[in-house]
DNA sequence: GCAGTTGAGTAAAACGATTTAATGCGCCAG
DNA sequence: CTGGCGCATTAAATCGTTTTACTCAACTGC
């Protein structure tokens, strides 16, 4: 194939017009080493004359680095992505596309999809941006196995991992207030059932809180797999379980939606009779009616901070293994006030 | 740097354990060439043993694929992102990531900046999509020196280039016509003022449409990098300037936006004294109060499509240069009804 | 005047995979 | 018995760049 496509102009080439050798090429296009200025400008001009392009692949290959990052989640789409499939798990990308182009990086974009061996099959990195692993996550066995430094959004499932820590405690504990400062006195929490920091911490300072306040807590774990509708159906059974209901905190936007759809169909009004809230003010939160209560996450920053952090990983400079990410900030909205 | 980091097995090493050559082994693990069952089973143990992964890089050098795309628009972030950078870009870069992965490919997310040149410097690709170009595209100019493979996403500013069609001059008609149909009388139209062909598409159809019902045609053009605020401020005059208008259309969602700030600020109420409608149903549209009038642009469908034709192209399979996208469907706010 | 350093350049090695050309072997048909 | 064919395999070439090891000349300080 593409036996038509002109042979590209390469180093020898360059080096054969100007009159050098090729490694003299080299060193005056990277300026590696000291090459003399009337050498340069001849190297140059046949540059310009050859329309020579460098062959990228074979740089990489030869110096061993791509100056190229992954970004992946092992949270399937149902929960990941919203309703146009602008989740998070974009949000963060978007920013770190950018981050990275101030590293001088480029960023891959690893869909959320079901076989992660597929996905990272002809992925060329030097690192990897991990969002809110899981404890056996598929995507941090092959990175390890890969010898790919990686930085954890989030909360690492073992140590020894550098990680953002978005403080998953705090931003639950913020939101439980919240919803109690609004009077609710039974309010469920309801999380994903695979085992995330995010949902163990959540349900960690939901526990404590309940029990200071001396309110009963109930837990209801729903598989991330289902969605927004299997949190419509959970919802509906929760209700008819527990009538009396005036609040629910939904750390998962796409959970979220479906609880609000529940309510709706059950003749809750919100927030009236039952007060909500998520975490993420993302699309899905703004988009609600009304709109739901959620936490600035700050994930312009959150990104900064992990394209930095890996960045120095690669470059092999030491650094502390947590860095502390920005502070969620509260974003009260029509579905608790 | 990475002295400490242990050196991979190649599959020289493999080679060795198996007790073949290293041909046969590359032949083992791609299927290329028959290989005995009792060899394939050998290598396969040896790669098991040393945890052997290939290398990309090199794979990639050798045999000159990457089976990687890019995405990247050379429209200023003031207008393809949103208030938190999601904006048609990342929706259809994040539906490309997808229609890639099906086609065993990766994506490559170049974020919108001003120096497309840094942006693409250390991008290996096999092909390119590029997102409503510029007459003078700086993006394309870079990807036809280097020989890479380009599909279009909206109208290309020269003949040859593959282009999906996503019915500019349509869509406009169809909310102009809408507006028209809500009972706009005088209608200014607010465009971007670089030279795009999905402007052009919409002033034709625009002008076109003024003419047949006999009212004053009214363009108005506002630098990109402007973005909400610009259109804002453009919107100010325009108010005063033309005082009895009693709708705006603005294709461009970043400038709807600075229209709906400039008319609550005026103290036109929306849509009862100014009826406005935009393209792009994204997060700035739906988030808007009231929501715009806009049109479901099937980003996800469009983005598969480009995928395709682009693997296409990158196989060199001969096709068709314009690809007919699906055709937008109007979705209609309370900006307009 | 001499050992040592610096500057500018070259030739050749190296990176690790895939692919090409060649080889040996067994089998079949004539 | 021989020529030809197909299968499984190997040795070697190849991709294009960067980097290493070396050379040579000019210059430095003493």
């Amino acid at each position: 194939m593409n036996e038509f496509r002109a042979r590209r102009a390469t180093v020898k080439d360059v080096a054969r017009l100007a009159g050098v050798s090729p490694g003299t090429v080299s060193n005056a296009l990277s300026g590696a080493r000291a090459v003399d200025s009337e050498t340069r400008r001849r190297v140059e001009a046949a540059v310009a004359e050859l329309g020579y392009v460098p062959n990228l692949a074979a740089r990489q290959f030869r110096t061993g680095l791509s100056n190229t990052i992954a970004v992946m989640t092992s949270m399937p789409s149902a929960v990941s992505a919203g309703s146009s499939k602008l989740g998070f798990l974009m949000e963060i990308a978007a920013s770190a596309a950018i981050s990275a182009l101030e590293h001088n990086a480029t960023l891959v974009l690893v869909p959320p999809v079901s076989d992660p061996e597929a996905a990272l099959r002809n992925v060329v990195m030097d690192g990897a941006i991990l969002i809110e692993p899981a404890q056996d996550d598929p995507f941090l066995d092959l990175l390890t196995r890969r010898g790919v430094p990686v930085v954890v959004i989030g909360q690492p499932p073992r140590e020894g991992l550098p990680w953002i820590d978005m403080h998953y405690r705090k931003t639950a504990a913020l939101l439980i207030g919240h919803l109690l400062g609004q009077g609710a006195r039974c309010m469920p929490l309801i999380i994903g059932a695979s085992a995330r920091a995010s949902y163990a911490e959540a349900e960690a300072a939901y526990l404590e809180r309940m029990a200071t306040e001396g309110l009963p807590p109930h837990v209801l774990r729903i598989p991330e797999t289902a969605g927004e509708e299997g949190a419509r159906q959970a919802m509906h059974d929760l209700i008819r379980q527990l009538p009396q209901l005036d609040a629910v905190f939904v750390p998962v936007d796409a959970f979220a939606t479906g609880v609000m759809r529940a309510l709706r169909e059950a003749g809750r009004s919100v927030p009236q009779d039952v007060r909500v809230a998520t975490r993420y003010d993302g699309l899905r939160a703004r988009e609600e009616r009304p709109a739901l209560t959620a936490t600035n996450l700050h994930l312009d920053a959150v990104a900064g901070l992990a394209i930095a952090r890996l960045m120095d990983l690669v470059a092999g400079h030491a650094a502390p293994l947590r860095v502390e990410g920005p502070m969620p900030v509260l974003v009260p909205r029509g579905s608790s006030v």
